[in-house]
DNA sequence: GGACGGTGAAACTTCAGGTTGCCTC
DNA sequence: GAAGTTTCACCGTCC
């Protein structure tokens, strides 16, 4: 039933002018927008707008839930401020740049009605269940790269518009509202958006990199091992179902082929690793098998690219000191780091110093200058650059500051960077190279802490992260030996009563024992307790 | 006259997201 | 392509 809905003009600004019309009715509205900053200021924007009955429940609870989103990182970031302000108000932005922790808070609180407006960009569309009464959707463009300014797919317009309504809350409706600037701009969302269908969903297995991998797992794991097999397996494959001709995909299938037999990933079954190129096979139905190599790199769900230039890293290594910067530098080459962080221009200089620094040790060699991947090789090495400050114990604040990496961001590179180190780790044990993989291992703790190398030993403890490490290390408690030899008062000033007893107990020591008595004074503990 | 603050136009900068691996000391 | 941010010129006020 087609309703029409007319909402005051109140604050010069329509998305402003509908998140206080919503609140004003005791609802919620989502609000889609195109970029991380958009969905920052609008909440702010809105935010600054709102006002809330002083000394209220509502006041109260959000004052307790914005001090909870402050406290989520150890040293809170801008972005923490900014979304602890907004909270503090009822609106949260939220996007992939949040901490995980902040995410899930800002999440859980719109279900509870807590938080009344999201502004967000599509992730929240994508994978999560929000429903709101009513869905803003701001911006129906967005930036890509080679194309500028382009209209979202109608797809994902469905995917933000049908978040509108709430039947659990008795919602009988949901409205999804587009902001057009003028009347052409309505009509043209009208006919694409409203009335036009939905695209066609297409195959993404001519996409090299997917289609090596999935034919290194096929040849791996025995389901296809000659040319016909493969071919016939294609052949029925979504891909060949809506392109009807697959002789282009063939092509492709064959030059791949080629490729993973050069990289020593396939051979033929009867004598391992005795051929280069499928070309040479005598006929289609030759015997081809994956390497124990190959194998590997098909469990790892590794581009097989990726596999070969990880294993030319490993080898170049034997020759050198291996280096956590040019150990990270390898896998930030990799194409699973993309999108890397874009080197600036006011940062060449600083970024051309790094190089020069560690240019002989690198494991990844730099291209020509002036060639199209030199500008990836500099976003590489600007990506390398905040792993390693990470690695030297620099907190968010500071890489957010410096990299503008927001600790989303910077926990997942984090995790990709782990799992191409693990892969690494795997490799080099069947090339074999034993120093590499301690060393990737090495490189893994630190990553996963923040930590420098002397802090690994203190890591290894439960409830011990790299804050704590640290403090304990500053005070000459550097490892388990040191917090079995600590003593207890000294442990509790530094990292509070709870933790001392638990890490007391992780090195074998019963505190119990101990006739620790708590102060009457909270968490303090005087000489004479301790006996 | 100079320091300071406010304002607005012009110039500049930047642009969503998020699968896979594993046993390990 | 457009939103957001930064820079800078300009103006008014105050001491």
């Amino acid at each position: 039933m087609a309703k029409s809905t007319k909402i005051a003009s109140l604050y010069n600004n329509v998305v402003v002018d509908i998140a206080m019309d919503t609140m004003g009715m005791r609802k919620q509205a989502l609000v889609f927008v195109n970029t991380k900053k958009s969905a920052e200021v609008e909440a702010e924007r809105i935010a600054k707008k709102r006002k809330l009955e002083k000394n209220s429940t509502e006041e109260y609870q959000l004052k307790i839930l914005s001090e909870e989103i402050l406290k989520v990182l150890s040293s809170p970031t801008k972005q923490c401020k900014r979304l602890a302000a907004c909270v503090a108000k009822g609106t949260a932005f939220h996007h992939a740049g949040l901490a995980a922790k902040q995410r899930e808070l800002v999440e859980g609180n719109f279900k509870k009605g807590v938080i009344r407006i999201i502004c967000a960009t599509p992730t929240l569309a994508a994978g999560i269940n929000l429903p709101a009464f009513r869905v803003v959707i701001r911006d129906l463009s967005r930036f890509e790269p080679r194309r500028g300014m382009a209209r979202i797919p109608v797809l994902e317009y469905h995917q933000m518009a049908g978040r509108a309504g709430r039947p659990d809350f008795n919602d009988e409706y949901g409205e999804a509202i587009c902001i057009a600037q003028t009347e052409s701009q309505k009509e043209g969302i009208i006919k694409k958006y409203i009335h036009g269908e939905p695209e066609e969903i297409y195959s993404k297995l001519a996409v090299e990199p997917v289609l090596r991998t999935y034919l290194l797992s096929l040849i791996a794991s025995n389901f296809v091992n000659t040319i016909e097999e493969i071919m016939d397996f294609f052949g029925r494959t979504f891909y060949a179902h809506t392109f009807g001709n697959t002789g282009e995909l063939e092509s492709i299938i064959r030059r791949m082929l080629n490729l993973l037999a050069s990289w020593d990933f396939i051979g033929l079954g009867n004598i391992e690793n005795d051929f280069t190129s499928a070309d040479e096979l005598e006929n289609d139905s030759s015997m081809i098998k994956a390497t124990p190599l190959g194998k590997r790199v098909a469990q790892l769900y590794l581009d097989p690219l990726t596999a070969h230039e990880l294993i030319k890293g490993i080898e170049r290594s034997k020759e050198l000191i291996i280096m956590p910067f040019t150990l990270l530098h390898l896998v930030c080459s990799a194409l699973e780091m993309r999108p890397l962080l874009r080197a600036k221009t006011a940062e060449y200089e600083t970024i051309q110093e790094k190089i020069n620094l560690y240019n002989e040790r690198m494991l990844q060699k730099e291209p020509p200058l002036y060639e199209s991947e030199y500008e990836d090789f500099l976003n590489a090495i600007k990506t390398t650059m905040l792993l390693d400050e990470w690695i030297d114990e620099r907190n968010e604040d500071y890489l957010l500051e410096t990299y503008s990496a927001t600790p989303g961001e910077l926990k997942y590179k984090i995790d990709i960077a782990d799992w191409l180190l693990y892969s690494c780790v795997e490799l080099a044990k069947l090339l074999p190279h034993v120093k590499f993989v301690a060393e990737c291992n090495k490189l893994r703790s630190r990553l996963k802490y923040g930590a420098r190398e002397e802090l690994l030993p203190l890591l290894k403890l439960k409830n011990i992260g790299r804050i704590r490490a640290r403090k304990l290390f500053a005070n000459r408690i550097k490892d388990v030996g040191d917090v079995r030899k600590a003593d207890f008062i000294v442990l509790t000033q530094l990292i509070g009563r709870a933790t001392a007893i638990d890490i007391k107990k992780q090195v074998g020591e019963d505190i119990s024992k101990l006739k620790v008595k708590k102060n009457k004074r909270k968490g303090q503990i005087s000489l004479n307790d301790y006996k």
